[in-house]
DNA sequence: TATCTTAGTGTCAATGTGACTTGAACGCCA
DNA sequence: TGGCGTTCAAGTCACATTGACACTAAGATA
């Protein structure tokens, strides 16, 4: 009863994205891979795997989503340790879970195949082990944390304009928004800055361009900011974050 | 690099209860135990211990606390897992740390001695390990979580009345609340449900006595609740917790 | 019986928020 | 070239929420 074990440790990661859905909108979708071992063979379920010595648990995400989807998320965050006895039919396993944003162009550079696919978010197959539990906490969190803090931007480039942000929202939260009071909202919280420059290649009147003020610490994870920190920071790679903003081309993005 | 290990798997608790303070009001303390073995002999830590084979997280959570301080605690919520690589000087280890709400009767129980004692939660000793920055996250969870759920019973009994109550807010938020506003918004909320009763033995007006609305799903964990839920349910003991209803004493319980 | 103390109710102003209106600045097309 | 459709951007208004504060109620105490 009092045996002391030590349970296999893997770490496995919800990582989100947004993309074009049917009705012109966005919607949530997320990369799952196929087991090739047993059990749960030919399942599909969230990308990880084992803990290995020489690397702390968010690294050890980075790296099993990186091996597994090619993926480097803008935003990674610890989810829950999962620890069910029953979870894992043959033996004990002890899964910490952290949950991923990535933008959009970003994510175009997966290399979807049989054995990993993009799936939209709330139309997934039957997954192994938890995993389908997970997932759904992972999208709760998501939802609750776009509501008070500022990981919105973990979907978007270095500058946005407010339509392609509150774009996000609408597609996390599932509603539509007024364009008008989400502008006052933004602007007030002082969490987004305007560059000074303007997305032309529109349809009508430019945008602005926004970046989000680092300088204003969110204090959405308290005092463990730093566990996280060198992750949320990286910045999107500038050869693929490139909005158009003196051309004429139409604009990317989520909003493509 | 990419060998596979099983690092030790430990699970520690940070606890909360609310005791007298020195200028009337109540403050925060936690129970800290001495390590009696290297590394950190002789430091002050959380308690914890092993997670054994046969134990889910909650489980191995509750046990260790209850073999270290012999408390039951009335809230219980998984708090993170730590597992940078050099919180150990010698060996790695993960540790997955709960923290708890007990009530201040259940709380007296405690045997203190020169190896486990309560602290109060500002004026910590020196700590072993990384345990300084996990009560700080603790701390900080706590009084977050303060303001949107309905965790502030964890420190009381069955029945409180609304003064009890903002008390433990003020203890915990550290700043006086205006009582009319708060009954308001206790009220407003549909969390508490006055019982009928009244608490006598007071020097002035007999104040109602509340109990929490165990119908309102409090969606604080989303969909999570059901793995923390036997340990939130668990009903303080009778016979330590009687707030005296009818008869002369004054009135026991965080004012006291 | 007067007084003290907290319980409990009510009021008012400031702030925040949802719904809506109006003008501005583009590309587009006749 | 000039109206037209589009979204941007600023502004308005009603209502809900919240903080500060006043006031009455109901006990114990002296």
């Amino acid at each position: 009863m009092s045996e002391v074990v030590s349970p296999n440790l893997a770490v496995s990661t919800v990582i989100f994205r947004l993309r074009p859905g049917a009705d012109g909108t966005s919607e949530l979708a997320l990369p799952l891979v196929r087991r090739i071992r047993a059990p749960y063979e030919g399942r599909w379920a969230l990308p990880g795997g084992p803990l290995t010595a020489h690397e702390d648990l968010a690294q050890a995400a980075s790296r099993t989503l990186l091996a597994t989807t090619s993926l480097q998320p803008r935003y990674l965050e610890q989810l829950y340790a999962f620890g069910q006895l029953d979870r894992s039919p043959d033996e004990r396993v002890v899964s910490i879970v952290y949950w991923a944003l990535v933008a959009s162009d970003e994510a175009e550079r997966t290399i979807e195949n049989d054995n990993v696919r993009w799936f939209v978010a709330d139309e997934l197959p039957e997954l192994a082990f938890d995993h389908k539990l997970i997932v759904e906490y992972a999208l709760w969190r998501l939802r609750t944390k776009l509501e008070y803090s500022q990981i919105a931007h973990g979907f978007l480039g270095e500058t946005f304009t407010l339509a392609q942000l509150r774009e996000v929202y609408e597609a996390v939260l599932q509603k539509p928004l007024d364009p008008g009071n989400f502008r006052r909202t933004m602007e007030g919280s002082g969490a987004v800055v305007a560059t000074g420059e303007r997305l032309s290649g529109t349809r009508h009147r430019p945008p602005q361009l926004y970046k989000y003020d680092t300088s204003v610490n969110p204090a959405d994870q308290g005092p463990l900011s730093h566990l996280t920190a060198p992750c949320t920071l990286v910045p999107a790679n500038p050869s693929t974050t490139s909005f158009r903003t003196t051309t004429h081309a139409s604009a990317s993005g989520v909003s493509a």
